[in-house]
RNA sequence: GUGAUUGUAGCUCAGCUGGUUAGAGCGCCGGAUUGUGGUUCCGGAGGUCGCCGGUUCGAAACCGGUCUUUCACCCCA
């Protein structure tokens, strides 16, 4: 035998029960996005590498799959550059293309260079792969999809309560019960380093307060020492460590700390007009819980942060998350426009709604009814009613090998094909055809209207 | 990028401290049974033991490298 062919690291292939399944996700949030009113864009799989190159931080630049030049790419680089084996300068120079690592850049692309033709506020949506070039483990891959909704154009606190209820719609139409929707503010985290006095740390801040469940208080604190945060100002931000109690009470004790900061007071309140808008409006299946401890390492964020986890009984990292991003196409140069959006991990979603066995009403398309091939004749007669079949929308097939019946049946029992339909020369002389249920094995003689109608039927 | 882990037939896996021709179950193909399946019985095909190198009289097994799998860290969906 050859050597058997394999596909990269962190790729999967997907069988038709697997796309059935992940279809039935796609379709239920792609409902839910436009019932919302989103409109769906596409954007190329690879994109200019300086569209993408710096937008991720320093990690992400590192994770971006690059496209080498076409050609004879080695040509026009400099000789005593390939000397200095000086990866960085020199990837620059040999790629000028890389493959899309997230939605959101691409599309703050989008809205740049569509800014006259696009209706601002614009709520697009988009669910396309992307690709990075990370180390696979449990829920993570090298290509997975991400299913994105944003709006760009308005600062409206409406946008980001309805980001929670699009959240819970979608988890509550796929039957995943007990997500937990968590919010934070972005201006709260730097109200906290204002007031502790670490400004300047902002970043290293809250990487390593977003650890806090992981590596516990003692580490959290010893990682922000370690970072060169004092000890003064660590001492300050104990109390949000053992942050207890319902949202509201939260937000109490946060506008309370948070008082002597401006942007701090503001993150309190445009927190509390969210917590108090889905308290009044409710939510089907998810929780809101405000977790100040929620920090995300995107560096676009500047207002509302979302994560959704999994129920509680499933080990998977987050399924969804998003924010508040005032300045995205900032960078692409077109100022003042303000954008808020979520996206969902399908993959994440698919293993979890796997583990919690929540695909029972998932259907495989199948032929409803099989056509044995019992010779070339028999074969003509068949074709003529599976034509009659097929316009009435019913899946049917003929088995395309006059093979032993034995095989063919057995194809049918493989692919649980509900009905046999037998035609021999009896049948043939009759205008006859004979319709066996495989579940049941009961058989009966009909002609070609009555064939119809018993298919369409059942 | 760091640290572990995995790889034997199409699939799931046995294979002893290195020792004849590497096994099982399932699946596949054929027959019992030429127009009636899921059961049963019989037979058959299918493996450079991930790849490359080393140690050895001898390697699926030991050593090194490499790729791959899975997992944790980092980071993230």
């Amino acid at each position: 035998m050859a050597q058997k062919p394999s596909i990269p690291k962190g790729t999967r292939d997907f069988s038709p029960t697997e796309v059935a399944k992940r279809n039935y996700i796609f379709f239920t949030i792609k409902q839910v996005f436009e019932t919302y009113g989103f409109q769906p864009i596409e954007t190329p799989s690879f994109e200019n590498s300086s569209t993408l190159m710096g937008k991720y931080g320093e990690e992400g630049d590192r994770l971006i799959f690059k496209i080498l030049n076409s050609g004879d790419y080695l040509k026009k680089v400099d000789e005593a550059l390939l000397v200095s084996k000086n990866s960085l300068q020199t990837t620059s120079k040999i790629s000028e293309k890389a493959l899309r690592y997230d939605l959101t850049v691409p599309f703050a692309r989008y809205v740049v260079q569509h800014q006259n033709d696009i209706v601002f506020p614009f709520k697009r949506y988009q669910m396309q792969p992307v690709w990075r070039a990370d180390r696979p483990q449990k829920g993570r891959f090298r290509e997975f999809y991400q299913c994105d909704a944003d709006v760009v154009g308005s600062k409206s606190l409406w946008q980001e309560v309805e980001f929670v209820q699009l959240y819970d719609a979608v988890f509550s139409k796929l039957k995943l019960i007990g997500t937990t929707i968590k919010l934070n503010n972005r201006k709260i985290l730097s109200g906290i380093a204002e007031i502790i006095g670490e400004k300047d740390k902002l970043i290293d801040f809250t990487i390593a307060l977003d650890k806090l469940d992981k590596i516990g208080e003692e580490g959290v604190a010893k990682e922000m020492l370690a970072k060169g945060i004092s000890e003064n100002a660590i001492k300050k931000v104990k109390p949000l460590f053992s942050f207890k109690g319902s949202n509201q009470e939260k937000l109490n004790q946060l506008q309370e700390l948070l008082a002597n900061s401006v942007e701090g007071t503001q993150g309190v309140h445009d927190l509390r007009f969210v917590v108090n808008a889905i308290e009044n409006l409710g939510l089907q299946s998810a929780n809101l819980e405000l977790d100040v401890t929620l920090a995300r390492g995107l560096n676009y964020y500047t207002g509302a942060i979302y994560e959704v986890s999994a129920p509680k009984n499933v080990k998977m990292g987050s399924i969804g998350g998003g924010g508040r991003y005032d300045d995205l196409t900032g960078i692409f140069g077109l100022k003042n426009v303000s954008g808020v959006g979520i996206s969902f991990g399908l993959d994440r979603i698919y293993l979890v709604l796997e583990e919690l066995n929540l695909f029972d009403q998932v259907e495989l398309p199948k032929p409803k009814v099989l056509f044995l091939n019992l010779g070339e004749q028999e074969a003509t007669y068949c074709m003529k009613a599976l034509l009659k079949l097929r316009k009435h929308q019913v899946k049917s097939e003929l088995y395309p090998d006059a093979s032993k019946m034995k095989k063919q049946l057995n194809y049918a029992n493989r692919r649980a094909i509900q009905f046999v339909v037998i035609v021999g020369t009896s049948e043939m002389e009759n205008k006859k055809f004979t319709l066996k249920n495989m579940q049941s094995g009961e058989q009966q003689t009909c002609n070609l209207q009555e064939l119809v109608d018993i298919t369409t039927s059942l």
